[in-house]
DNA sequence: CTCTTTATAGTCCTACTGACTATTAAGGAG
DNA sequence: CTCCTTAATAGTCAGTAGGACTATAAAGAG
């Protein structure tokens, strides 16, 4: 690698994938789209595109983020990398490298496909069965660092609109991990991690809500949770 | 990313690079090689190379990495994806992108130039000022990646001989984490988490040691740290 | 007004861990 | 051989985090 000029290589076609994931219903819905053409016509598949001459592949992901979407605003959202897939058979037509990335949307409206690609649209996690290449294995490792992202960091309240309650942030939880929390020691853990939330100055909300009125709590400073929220029981945790 | 023919793209170069970490006289040692052409000629760099047209990066990775380190079994070594480096500028010549690895190697021998490139050295982490191209930061995020994991992960045998000491698994800690550690409460924590370290049925090391002979240990089938074993003190693990 | 629902407050009790002290078993210096 | 140093191992003790659980408060539904 010292002078490219005395090395053969290939070019490759570089994409980016992403795993868009937000909370609707109570249920982790992912942002996927319909293939109109072979290979995998009929399809779902992540939404993506090819990088472009002058972008890094986060540009490109950023750029894929607000056409799918169709959001206005799209750089307040949390955006990150998890890996790259490069295996030389994933996509049949030639070679592609695709770089995947993970987005955490809180309040999810409906996707006006105002972009490029075929209307996106939010499904459950759990949902529609086989996606096109090897889609279902970046959207499993999507699944897999968030949940493991938020034992150890303050990830969850980018799944959360600017100000929450407490359920709100414990159904987050409770989602992507699929498991049920115990309220009162979520609550303890998390006033207790300082910057994790901080209360909003004097605010209750009341509207929607069946029970006690909840308080309001916006996103705090910090960014890793010390010591962190570990998942009940089961072991194993791998990569 | 309906049909492929619709969208113009440009070909990338991609290419892989390796951040092969080591503990050699109680340091962080990190396997560079140094650069004979411009650009940055005379720096010191991380080994890499080109994806081949029928590789996965995964397995250019491994290939470099025993060209690199002139090892005959590569295979049992660990090696895991870093991220993906794609800023359009990082490589003055050309665009290219490339996938970074992390490896860790135990004992290492000082490398036989066998490969293709020069003479790949063992050098202190701290030690050779900037790296070419974006390599300090690909460095820096696989040490950030390594401290992070052998927190809550078994990683830390990675470092280590097929059969090692509890003082050995510590000093690990110690030099990636740059801290120092309480030996019996780290042997504690070590012994209670089932899966991590196997007492090597019937032996003592005595040879060079200075004081009183150590048990010996393999590595055992857990991968996963439940708890976690924190780093003292200092808040913040960001990412 | 009562029941249901959700938020919030507080109490045990156990396990984990940080900070120690003590003991054992080597090698080295005299 | 004896003392000293070094490192491994054993054990103690207290503070704290967290799991399980009970109790109270404040809304809407009927």
């Amino acid at each position: 690698m010292q002078g490219y000029d005395k090395y053969a290589f290939e070019p490759f076609a570089v994409t980016v994938d992403l795993a868009v994931l937000t909370i609707r219903a109570g249920r982790l819905q992912v942002l996927l789209v319909e293939r109109g053409q072979e290979p995998y016509a009929g399809r779902w598949a992540l939404p993506g595109g090819f990088v472009l001459p002058d972008e890094s592949a986060e540009t490109a992901a950023r750029r894929e983020l607000a056409e799918e979407t169709g959001l206005a605003d799209v750089s307040g959202l949390h955006l990150e990398q998890l890996r790259t897939y490069s295996e030389p058979d994933r996509d049949p037509r030639m070679r592609v490298v695709s770089v995947a990335y993970t987005a955490l949307l809180p309040d999810a409206p409906e996707p006006r496909g105002g972009g490029d690609a075929a209307s996106a649209r939010w499904l459950p996690y759990d949902g529609p069965g086989p996606l096109a290449f090897d889609h279902d294995r970046i959207l499993a490792d999507a699944h897999h660092r968030v949940g493991a992202k938020l034992e150890y960091s303050c990830l969850a309240t980018a799944f959360c609109p600017p100000e929450f309650t407490l359920g709100e942030l414990q159904r987050v939880y409770e989602t992507v991990w699929g498991t049920e929390l115990d309220r009162p020691n979520f609550r303890r853990k998390v006033l207790a991690t300082s910057g994790f939330v901080e209360a909003v100055p004097g605010a209750a909300r009341l509207t929607g809500g069946r029970g006690k009125p909840a308080a309001l709590y916006r996103a705090g400073p910090a960014t890793a949770l010390h010591p962190p929220l570990l998942r009940p029981s089961r072991e194993g945790r791998p990569s």
